[in-house]
DNA sequence: ATACTCTATGCAATCGATTGCATGACGATA
DNA sequence: TATCGTCATGCAATCGATTGCATAGAGTAT
């Protein structure tokens, strides 16, 4: 029934060697001690008998597990998963297994999350999850951990992060707005405690100046979800009467929009145009599909994981910060101004 | 810089007792071993050293890990991580921590995430990927591994499982398109080898035959994804001319009739209405709204989660498949017959 | 007082690999 | 031939907890 896993010492037993000598002949760093011929005989073995190290063990011993934690604040935002690919991706070339944990935004759970990993002895952590200050990042610090941030920054800049070029993305988003005739343009912008949201904003007042358009109307949701998204468009709708085009620091938050602009009865495009960020999946579906700021997401993944696997070979590795540029994806949601 | 563990020695030490003690005292099953007296000064002791048992080592020893493995078969469908929810929602409450490999629907992917697992001692696994003449699950017996299915079944039924009542769900929308006038109805199937594929066309020829209807078109796709959709969609519309709604076996083939019913100029609803199967995630926000059989994603993952603790605690526990009822979620894509 | 049980605790082996140190064999050099 | 160095391999400690067995001491029965 249970067949028995083999283990190093039934190698070493079937090619008449001490344990301790399959061992150096089986990693790669230790190899060359061993003489050729033995070498092969053992690994001829490992192969028949088909050995693989007992990775609980080889890490109580080692301390490494070839594990990477990532942490994820909402699995069920279709951005993250798309990222999570490409972390995937690279870190499996390279032997690694990323363990995922959903935080669902809870500061607490990702703390308790976090330690839990630790304790598992992962070699490193990527943080979807960051806030700007974020006490996480002093934790992973404290346990001596390798981490990189992925899609959020932290305002430290202790940390090597993948970003996106956050106000290149909204400079995009209102630079075609503005194409197409608008000429009063709000914004819902994200969570002030997070980089994308304080730098979304940013980047919209920077862009509305340089157009030289009127003094612009934001309103700030309190959280990257449809609920909140709806509340602060209906605050943005508030303050001035003939606002035209909706930047939204993210879809979540666009689509928030397209409920409160449906309540007021307000058709988009053909009344308000709306662009949104991250260009998740199925925004070509909405209705109206949206037009959004597209990030490379896998290849945001496959940065992230190539920067914490540097960081993990050599611990000095030199704090990065890493931009990527977006696109923008023209769809349905935004129209020439009437 | 590191601060280093406080291990179970430590404890020992500070309360002047052997590590053996505070082990028996940390382990509920040996604690009625020890005095009441040294149980509680050891407790103590540990609480302000802040110790908690290393899980590699503790797990090297006892073959345990307090883990469990889920595959997912394609984690940017959103309908997995809404089951995900449930399950580490029931795994964490129970202390133990799901650990996700996603598979991309590939076999061997899946047969070396397994093994991966397996190899950190997973104390079980949940399969949302089975085939239902999958070799993962017969692997997952030869390592001894207590498993559970869930969303898919196996042909065997030598294993639990958590599914939907799949003809249920199909009844309902054919109900409910019939009620709307529609006696000409199509069905764009899921993939032969996995249960629901079969099951849903099952209960689609049956629930066709209930209401007396004209022989009905099928046909198959062969992977859950919006091109293969697409694709049967194309066929379906070739081999008959009036088919007036389309009963589609899950949401992504819905969104493949989507595409092809607009490239061939058929409006949805006015002249094909569509039904899907799952309600994903922002099936809502679709154009038209997706109308589609609702499961019960949570409590699914929540079940089997729970089957798959009771299976861990008792090996020998009675094999179940339990059946979720499904719901159906009206929305724009269907419409009474012209 | 002796034998006997029982309880609480310590001792040491164990899980499966890794690794610093020791040692033996062999060849080279003087 | 004696000495030394090098290379290949074995030995045993170690990582941190768990657990079967041993034992000291308290308590009970005879």
């Amino acid at each position: 029934m249970h067949k028995k896993r083999t283990g190093i010492h039934d190698v070493a037993e079937a090619a008449g060697v001490h344990p301790s000598t399959v061992s150096r002949v089986l990693n790669p760093r230790t190899r060359g001690l061993v003489s050729q011929a033995v070498a092969e005989r053992v690994e001829a073995l490992a192969g028949k008998l088909g050995y693989s190290a007992d990775p609980v063990a080889s890490g109580l011993r080692t301390r490494r597990s070839a594990t990477v934690g990532v942490l994820i604040p909402d699995i069920a935002n279709p951005v993250f998963p798309l990222i999570l690919r490409g972390i995937e991706a690279t870190l499996g070339e390279a032997g690694y297994t990323a363990i995922i944990a959903n935080t669902d935004n809870d500061t607490a759970r990702a703390g308790a999350a976090l330690a839990r990993l630790a304790a598992r002895r992962i070699d490193g952590a990527i943080l979807a999850t960051a806030t700007r200050r974020d006490p996480l990042i002093a934790q992973c610090r404290s346990f001596g951990l390798p981490t990189v941030l992925v899609n959020r920054a932290a305002d430290s800049g202790k940390v090597s992060a993948v970003i996106v070029d956050d106000r290149a993305g909204i400079a995009l988003a209102v630079e075609h707005l503005f194409a197409l005739g608008h000429r009063s343009i709000g914004h819902v912008g994200g969570p002030g405690n997070i980089s994308t949201g304080q730098a979304r904003r940013a980047g919209f007042l920077a862009a509305i100046k340089a157009h030289g358009l009127a003094p612009p109307a934001v309103a700030m949701a309190e959280s990257y979800s449809i609920a909140a998204g709806e509340r602060a468009c209906a605050q943005l709708l508030g303050m001035k009467r003939h606002i035209s085009a909706i930047v939204a620091a993210n879809d979540l938050l666009a689509l928030g929009c397209y409920d409160e602009l449906k309540r007021r009865g307000l058709a988009c495009p053909r009344e308000v145009s709306v662009t949104g960020f991250n260009d998740m999946a199925f925004a070509d579906r909405f209705d109206p599909p949206l037009t959004s700021v597209r990030i490379p997401h896998r290849l945001m993944g496959a940065e992230a994981a190539r920067l914490l696997l540097a960081q993990i070979a050599n611990p000095r590795a030199p704090i990065q910060e890493i931009k990527l540029l977006p696109e923008l994806a023209v769809r349905g949601s935004t129209a020439r101004r009437k």
